[in-house]
DNA sequence: TATTGTTATACTCTATAACTATA
DNA sequence: TATAGTTATAGAGTATAACAATA
């Protein structure tokens, strides 16, 4: 405790000693965070086919109804491949659709079914539950939103900058839309 | 649905999907946050063995000399046998060095050696710039410092919160001390 | 020729189990 | 018997490559 013995603290890599505790790497923070999220999605999430992003898969197909498969893809940010086996399952589970696409019989048009928004409403809110229970450490409202409304800055701009992962579209579009209240959707 | 509000962004996907817009779920804007910080320090630590997780270890070799392997691993919440690996490979470009404990001999003491030390402060340099470019778009140290902070408070919370994944030692012990100035650590 | 979607394959990360040497 | 560390192995998740159908 006295290791403020360090008052010379000459002896090695000092002066930003404390800027190598832990708790102020940026990257440990983030990981424990989001692995701390991770499980608790899953928990929340363990009977919807694949998990928490399954259900963003599904909130994706259920928001913008007529995507294709690739768009959903790319807006998500995960590979093509990696899509196919989600809409498999969330398929054979009944809570999508995939119907060809008449204008390109390519494409296959993804369709949440009326029993997969029943199953998204539902799981909405046990992730909404699981969200808070993450935050819960924040007190009230006001720390929460903001932490939040920091985080989806991040994220956005990330999104923007980064246009190989794909998501670029959504955030590029999402950016310049209000924050907070913003439009109901067709959901 | 999207289609009867082509009016203005005649082109493609619904301007209008919001509440339950991408943005709005706390899940994908951490994968994104956190993919792209991933992205970022392994882009900036690209030399150095084990990457960003090979940082983390280092840092804390350097951090609390003489801790032993496994609690190593329980502070960064790694499995042990991944920190094996890990420490072969920091071991083997001679940043650590494994030492037998003299009270204990079975267990291995990890000590930063003077390169490592050198290596640390030359990759941390090169972390905090990547840091800074994710955190870019929050203008000015303000919004910057307060999201850090909230995230900080998120992990600390998350490790205590969480006894299996370790962690919990550091977190707990840090997490009752000044969170800016802090105790100052043997580094 | 380029693109959508599928399948098979390979690779990376991580976790599990079994082993040793100590305690 | 239990623990620290190592090794080998198996598993999840992801990416790569090749293919069929269509543009």
């Amino acid at each position: 405790m006295s290791a403020r013995s360090g008052s010379q603290a000459g002896s090695r890599a000092a002066p930003e000693a404390d800027a190598c505790a832990l708790s102020n790497d940026l990257g440990w923070a983030l990981g424990v965070v989001f692995r701390c999220y991770l499980k608790a999605s899953q928990d929340a999430l363990a009977d919807l086919p694949g998990g928490p992003r399954g259900f963003q898969v599904l909130a994706a197909a259920a928001r913008d109804q007529h995507g294709s498969q690739l768009a959903l893809a790319h807006r998500l940010g995960v590979d093509r491949t990696v899509m196919t086996y989600l809409l498999d399952d969330l398929e054979a589970a009944g809570l999508i659709e995939r119907r060809p696409d008449p204008a390109d019989r390519r494409a296959r048009r993804i369709l949440a079914t009326a029993r997969g928004c029943e199953a998204l409403a539902d799981a909405g809110q046990r992730l909404r539950a699981a969200e808070e229970q993450v935050l819960s450490c924040l007190d009230g409202e006001e720390d929460r939103g903001r932490f939040r409304s920091l985080l989806r800055r991040l994220a956005l701009h990330a999104s923007v900058a980064d246009p190989v992962r794909g998501a670029c579209d959504t955030a590029a579009e999402a950016i310049g839309t209000d924050p907070a209240g913003g439009p109901v959707l067709p959901c």
